[in-house]
DNA sequence: CAGTGGTCTAGACCACGAT
DNA sequence: TCGTGGTCTAGACCACTGA
């Protein structure tokens, strides 16, 4: 008497790829309700933690709004979420096929700047290690790192030259972080910059700030000034 | 006779934390391999099952490597992750508490130009709906919106006006994607863009291209031409 | 081949939160 | 209050892959 009995869904992935049919087909429309995860569980042919399962990793996508006792609706605005995966320079640079070069520029220990105390959290005129060098690809500039150190932090990094391994690849190595944030932008290349990478001043460059931290402590905040034409590519 | 019997770490959340606290303490290094899920299982006081949810999603994060067989190992170099939510435009003005204005430059079909038309795998010359727009926050300039629909995969495109709408939202809300790509850059402003944004050619902007796919056909391309001074931010 | 992670199951209890 | 998703468990089988 059943109307249908489609064949089992056995794993988690073929219930996600039913579950995204559904929604793309619009059989589930955006604001719908769908089943609750037993109802699927039973009409899926598996358990209730195989569906749970594909719903979460839908539902980590953005494209469902799970709630306790609300239940599961198909987004309605669904927003667009990707992610961004920033390797050790020299890493992003061998992969595009290129020779990697590092040139120091400067390393001292300089009092923080009003700005950077700020930004690192740190008492105005505290001594900084700032790093200031070249990243270049087949001989050509790619990216200026400007940087500033928590020696408090890492007082480690107060031992290294720099000379032979950069800022970026030595504190992804050496000083774990657990939290931090990124700041994505257009700038206009200052004078020094310009020298630096080769191209005019005023010239747009993408800029990528970061700063990471260790619980409350700031360990890092570094200025990646790319040279002119660098695309950020994701996907979504 | 046991050396120790720490309390159960009970929920995959606390056995997570407590990974992550082993790497950040070093008690496992960099490239270190660490306990089978069977062993930290024991270790816990928990079941293998939760063991596995938590270090699946220490993997996710970048700072570890499983692998069947060959156990699980401290990344070498974790590569830093980072998640870019893009709302729909309007969302994200209204978000940041202005008020949101939408203004429709143009809305034509036009023959496809040889590079949009390589973009959207179409055939040279094709008719594509092209829109141009502009979004405003407290009636300033935020964003000029630049995109190409493919009519032959959203026909209902063609019956709106888009002066109410943004493609922006129309898009995201009408025609689901499966997959897509994002590039982002810096550029200097065309003189049309920086007309329309308020700001002098040649400037630095920050652009946003994006291409949304259903499947093999693509649905549309946008290139989004920030104001001067806009920021990306994300979180680690 | 054998050890490891990947997954499924059936059942259970719990936390949240809409009603 | 009580339905829903969130999670834990113990056990099982499987897929991959290093040795």
């Amino acid at each position: 008497m059943s109307v249908e009995s489609p064949p089992s869904l056995r794993n988690w992935q073929a219930v996600q790829e039913e579950v995204l049919r559904r929604i793309h087909a619009r059989i589930w429309k955006p604001g719908d309700l769908i089943p609750n995860e037993a109802d699927l569980a039973l009409e899926f042919g598996c358990a209730r933690t195989t569906v749970n399962r594909a719903l979460r990793s839908v539902a980590e996508s953005g494209l469902l709004d799970r709630r306790r006792k609300a239940g599961t609706r198909v987004a309605l605005q669904p927003v667009v979420r990707a992610t961004l995966s920033i390797p050790i320079l020299r890493h992003e640079i061998e992969a595009r096929g290129h020779d990697y070069t590092y040139r120091l520029v400067s390393r001292q220990m300089l009092s923080a700047p009003d700005t950077v105390a700020a930004t690192l959290r740190v008492a105005a005129n505290s001594e900084l290690l700032h790093l200031r060098a070249l990243h270049l690809a087949d001989s050509c500039p790619y990216v200026v790192e400007d940087r500033w150190i928590n020696p408090a932090v890492v007082p480690d990094a107060c031992e290294e030259t720099f000379e032979h391994i950069s800022g970026n690849e030595w504190l992804l190595i050496n000083a774990p972080y657990t939290h931090g944030e990124i700041a994505l932008s257009a700038d206009a290349a200052s004078r020094s910059e310009a020298r630096e990478l080769g191209c005019a001043a005023g010239d747009a460059v993408f800029v990528l700030d970061r700063l990471t931290c260790d619980h409350a402590a700031a360990i890092t905040s570094v200025r990646l000034v790319f040279a002119p034409g660098h695309r950020v590519q994701m996907d979504l």
